[in-house]
DNA sequence: CGTGGGGGTTGACGTGGATCAACGGACTTC
DNA sequence: GAAGTCCGTTGATCCACGTCAACCCCCACG
């Protein structure tokens, strides 16, 4: 791979207080003042193309990232080669939070399709976080849900079969796509097998036998990458009784 | 269990600035001048007992809490009665982050031993830190962080398999004790093996029998709670290279 | 000082998911 | 539209860890 990705300056800039993922995004909650302004702080956007990566893992920390068209995951690599995809993320969502601490990127961030991003100077960030309370208070509460996020995939990991790990996951798609106004029951996943195993710590022959499963019993259909949910209440059964014990 | 917990005023309010956690706490990297603003903002100082919670999952979130003296377990209980053990927490880290994207705890933060925590009220951190700009900087580093730790556990529980799982947590025990000034080889852990069970995603068995393997091979020396790590390069090994692939 | 109970260890056995392998279908590239 | 590659599916086998069970030790408590 090379330098690090293509920046494109995006030539009109688009403010929040226009933006249609206001209900998503960073700018969710906030007064219509505020939001304005927001759009001092949100500067160029940047069109990350299918499988390049918005940062990498070292990279020095400048900005954080409002995801405006496509999808990513974010991926750690140990030193003997091993990945783990530690999240997917969709349009409104906030990435490159794990690089306040350290001043570097912890993780990479890579795009499973073409898409945009709008890019939030951290410095100006913080400034104005100090003069608009909103804001402020907006922010802690993206960190904290990011949190939230992460102790959910760790119960996950922890504690639940391949099934009801692969049962979690689809739910959790279906409930992302509705707040963003698609079907809850039918959705194309950006992600292979493979990365959907990474993820949720199983390997992709499993997670392709788990799709199988749940063909066989008619929690949905699958057709390769698209998924159509046929009995969500089943779906939410099964992490709610697990199978043996724990 | 009853109420929630006994709550102790300190008689006598210790500052920030004569704390000898400075380096470990929230105003690491602050200036004298800002560490001293601090003090107003760090209120009461409460002392819970072993095995005493300091919030529950539910609690509507009031204030987080840095860890003075004692330590801590936060963990999730699903619905199922299946609990996951999200973090163990020592003198100088913080509690209730998790609380900041609801307004209600998440999780359950439970002392270890007796413990005592500083009191921080949120509405008035955030009052502050948006005057005094190197505690609004370090506040979100304190939450990066947070963040980059999931991203770790994740990790292991999603590619690691048992003994290296085991090996990174005495690792990161060690280390933190060695922040603290206690010895990186000998240390006493507060939590039982179901509880380190729960947080590396194995069974107390399994964890039992990974220290008696690590004890054969020299790599340890367990009795009870009590631990030596007589061969940490062998321990770092251990997760460098895994058994098999991955 | 005896007694009870929780925490820890160890062994025997079972199994869920990893591994290895073969193949088929979809998408990419020219 | 042909060729190659990547992705996904499925089967057979293996093994790491869970499960079940017995027992021991440490310590709290009467």
């Amino acid at each position: 791979m090379k330098a690090t990705v293509p920046i494109t300056v995006a030539s009109l800039k688009v403010a929040c207080s226009q933006c249609n993922l206001v209900e998503l995004c960073l700018p969710f909650g906030m007064s219509e003042n505020e939001i304005d302004r927001l759009d001092e702080l949100v500067g160029a956007r940047r069109k990350i193309k299918r499988q390049h990566h918005l940062y990498r893992a070292g990279d020095p920390f400048e900005a954080i990232y409002a995801i405006r068209a496509g999808s990513f995951k974010t991926d750690v690599l140990l030193e003997d080669g091993r990945e783990q995809v530690t999240g997917f993320q969709m349009t409104g969502e906030m990435l490159g939070l794990d690089g306040i601490s350290t001043e570097l990127h912890s993780c990479n961030a890579i795009a499973l399709e073409d898409s945009e991003v709008c890019v939030i100077a951290y410095g100006k960030l913080e400034e104005l976080s100090r003069v608009v309370e909103g804001l402020q208070h907006q922010f802690h509460k993206v960190m904290s849900r990011e949190i939230v996020r992460d102790h959910g995939v760790m119960t996950l990991l922890g504690s639940m079969r391949a099934e009801e790990r692969l049962a979690a996951f689809l739910l959790n798609m279906s409930q992302r796509f509705t707040a963003r106004g698609f079907s809850a029951a039918e959705f194309h996943l950006r992600m292979t097998r493979e990365e959907i195993g990474s993820y949720l710590g199983l390997k992709l022959e499993t997670v392709s036998r788990a799709f199988s499963k749940f063909q066989e019993e008619g929690l949905i259909a699958v057709q390769q990458k698209h998924i159509r949910i046929l009995n969500i209440g089943g779906l939410k059964k099964l992490i709610q009784h697990p199978s043996p014990r724990a």
